[in-house]
DNA sequence: GTCTATATATGGATAGAC
DNA sequence: GTCTATCCATATATAGAC
């Protein structure tokens, strides 16, 4: 669960000065066999801060209330982040990771409506299990990606540039109606991410305090339908 | 563009402490007819705020920098509205009533085809003549809805649960798909306001610099076939 | 590696002259 | 009704004792 560059992860550094890390060396190595004192207060640090990221935005989130919540003096988390900008990055990182592998079902030998399904169902799942790192995301793009932007431009245009062509693969196969393969993309993007990031709304709406597994059942369900029935033409969807 | 509360508008100000107005009584009335000064000065602190709250946020936005880009000095700002929460709050109000009309186009007389394709070609138009007041709404809401939570749970929840009849008889007369009918408008509003409110990430995998009125003319036909082949019935799309 | 105390900066808000 | 100067609270970050 390390947040250093390994340059496997997809990198969001680029934009700031990338500060060196801790004085290291030193790195405890405890009779339990790990560096675990720093590892276990780490991990808190991240999670703490994903969910006051998420709850409050990058201004609105305090050092103080992230080490609260922590339950670590703040000057603690400054000794291992130095700035809440670095541990933002971080969190940014960790939520990425998420993000990336599902799009990976798409493939030219797969059939659409299988990995469709699949996409949707396991983005609803996220959007359910880890609502705070999709709202830490919808937060940074709707700010403007300040440190994102370039991630932006890359790995992900790549990624989607290479889905598309499977889209249009599928197409020419006659398995799905001739669409706009990136225009696609963020209508599944659209339509998954909104119950985490719109949860308030959708909880209002539907007079509910908290969204139950039914509710997910049935937006996966209904997601699910609209969108085969929209993209796929008669015969592809069998 | 007064952003009094008559009454008649969607109150958002019921969340905390509805302060009275200014001193009031001597409003300018000059020669040329209108109490321009003002009125002048308001509406630019309300455009100069939508901007700046758009792209960063309620806690993210100064009122120096509103104050700047309005071209008025700090303390003016602060004579108009007399807390940020406040113009915060004027600049909601405005946002709401750009949202709400466009779903009254769901009518049991209409055919839903036409209903829904004009639906989402006006809350795309919004979403390019607006963006940052989607911004600021979906800013709002993905931080917990802290100045518009009882609007949600009365005003709108009350007038998607008046479309969902409506879509209901749709369905009964067997002209959609029976699907659920609110999850249904979770949907339409997820795909609309994607272009506004995670623009930087559609123009970063689409290689643009801006938007351009193809982009968006794309984006509607393909929001437009995905949700009508998605929702209505063979019969039903004619 | 931990934590108290504090330096320093920023930003919301207002006093009071014009 | 306008605007300069300033008050004061809050927040990031660090120094330095333990």
């Amino acid at each position: 669960m390390s947040r250093q560059r390994t340059a496997r992860k997809p990198s969001i550094s680029s934009d700031k000065s990338s500060k060196t890390r801790r004085p290291g060396g030193l790195r405890k190595i405890s009779a339990n066999g790990r560096g675990t004192i720093r590892e276990s207060n780490e991990v808190r640090l991240l999670q703490a801060a994903e969910t006051v990221f998420a709850e409050r935005g990058f201004s609105g989130a305090t050092t103080a209330e992230i080490a609260a919540r922590a339950k670590l003096p703040k000057a603690n988390l400054h000794y291992y982040f130095r700035t809440k900008a670095e541990l933002y990055r971080a969190v940014l990182a960790n939520v990425l990771e998420l993000w990336l592998d599902e799009l990976d079902r798409f493939t030219p030998e797969r059939e659409p409506a299988e990995a469709i399904a699949e996409y949707v169902a396991a983005k609803l799942k996220w959007s359910r299990m880890r609502p705070n790192a999709s709202k830490v995301f919808a937060n940074e793009i709707l700010h403007g990606a300040p440190f994102m932007k370039s991630y932006l431009s890359n790995d992900l245009r790549r990624r989607v540039e290479d889905k598309a062509e499977v889209i249009r693969h599928w197409i020419a196969r006659g398995k799905m109606r001739p669409l706009d393969p990136k225009h696609f993309v963020f209508q599944l993007w659209a339509v998954t991410q909104h119950y985490a990031d719109f949860d308030v709304q959708v909880r209002a709406v539907l007079g509910r305090g908290r969204l139950t597994d039914r509710d997910f059942a049935a937006a996966t369900e209904n997601i699910s339908a609209l969108i085969l029935h929209g993209c796929l033409t008669p015969s592809g969807s069998r």
